[in-house]
DNA sequence: CGCAGCCTTGACAAATGTCAACAAACGTGG
DNA sequence: CCACGTTTGTTGACATTTGTCAAGGCTGCG
């Protein structure tokens, strides 16, 4: 089992409580595949063919509406998503395009709905994955709600700076325009957002920023766990 | 087992699937218990010491920051709330107020989890509860970046309209200042929005909303099942 | 009746989006 | 490695959307 080339994907949380033969099962059908950057792999609306899960490279979720378009979440390795739509075999509600090169393994959803019937590890195992995505969501959602565009841009680079290990200085992951419709704005805003921050420690060059003051973007930014924590 | 004052909850989709032992174990420390309109139910970073089955009444879920609130969800029976905390033994996301007289089933969290950690019919029917819930705020968020605040309350208006069996008359179920509130704006704004939405074939008066002329509404607001639908 | 809360409206302010221009960065092909 | 064209980011001017504040009307309830 292990010698398999979803060795990887064996020991994530979402399969490593489900039995051998349950785990076998779902790979039976399952395929590695590698995309190149800014490939669309899921159009929302179709029908949710297969599980993706992440093994490496970054995946970008976004959504459409009369021309318009937003930018929903960035997946990082190793994770699974589209799993809601793939348990109620129900359309994909987001698109999902490759940002850089990517190898995904492809599970499909016929099989994991199947196993999902049989194997109560797997079960318990989406539950929980489900319930983290489910209240980071909520948290997206009261994040748009109750801030505005600065708030919002604030407490997005003080949690990059958690992410990046507390360092004053880091890189941001996307391209700004991507950052910016993640946070519910345009380009052009997002622009004007960083250099209203200047007044409260932040400098930007580039796609590099700096906080410069860590207390005086605090005290901007007001963060919350029940809003910017992204551990549970 | 029927005969419990439980009888009710047994036939809900989170329960009916369960064995009926692990059902007795779950209602052993569970109460029903009535509450009067208005009642703050829960505090929004608190533990999440009980699961919540609304049997009758209403329940609004709200969130606050920064003294600012917004209203995230209205709960109708029968159904669950706060799920995704009990199972993550989280902090509580939302807050929660009875917005008439309710009737609620308070299951301690502690044995939910308990429970789904043993019954898989269980473990299977909160896969299911999360992954619409999950669905269901993902619509939310799209509504909210990819619309403005007229065609988000079109969209909401026919929505309601669905619910009420497609009358081209109906009532809305909660105060305007809640409505605007759900829909991201302020009760002004709503008020204005209304007034706009008479020039695409919409007519109120107090909470009474006619639907003049759907076809106008429905090339207004263009309704999408992948921002709309509350099936799946 | 009178108070309190909600809704509406108007006038105004602030936030955000749009458009256009230009600069900077990037990638490709010579 | 450079030249070129494309894309991205920035800035200014302006439009639109949305929020804020204040006033007044309406309704429901004690």
């Amino acid at each position: 089992m292990t010698d398999s080339p979803f060795a990887a994907v064996r020991h994530l949380d979402l399969f490593a409580q489900m039995s051998d033969e349950a785990f076998a099962r779902l790979m039976r059908g399952a395929y590695l595949q590698s995309f190149p950057p800014q490939l669309q792999l899921i159009t929302e609306g179709d029908p949710s063919d297969f599980l993706h899960v992440l093994i490496s490279g970054r995946v970008e979720l976004y959504s459409s509406w009369d021309g318009r378009e937003t930018s929903m979440a960035t997946v990082h390795p190793v994770s699974t998503f589209i799993l809601a739509a793939t348990v109620r075999d129900a359309p994909y509600l987001m698109s999902a395009r490759t940002v850089e090169k990517c190898r995904l393994v492809l599970i499909p959803s016929q099989d994991a709905r199947a196993v999902f019937e049989q194997d109560f590890g797997f079960a318990k195992a989406i539950v929980t994955e489900l319930a983290r995505c489910y209240r980071s969501t909520i948290r997206t959602s009261k994040s748009l709600k109750l801030r505005n565009s600065q708030e919002r841009l604030a407490n997005y680079l003080l949690r990059q700076l958690g992410k990046s290990g507390n360092r004053t200085r880091f890189e941001l992951l996307a391209e700004k325009r991507r950052v910016a419709s993640y946070l519910g704005m345009t380009p052009e805003n997002l622009s004007r957002a960083f250099n209203a921050l200047k007044a409260h420690g932040v400098e930007i060059d580039g796609s590099s920023v700096t906080i410069v003051d860590r207390d005086k973007l605090l005290s901007f930014a007001r963060p919350n766990p029940l809003l910017d924590d992204y551990s549970n």
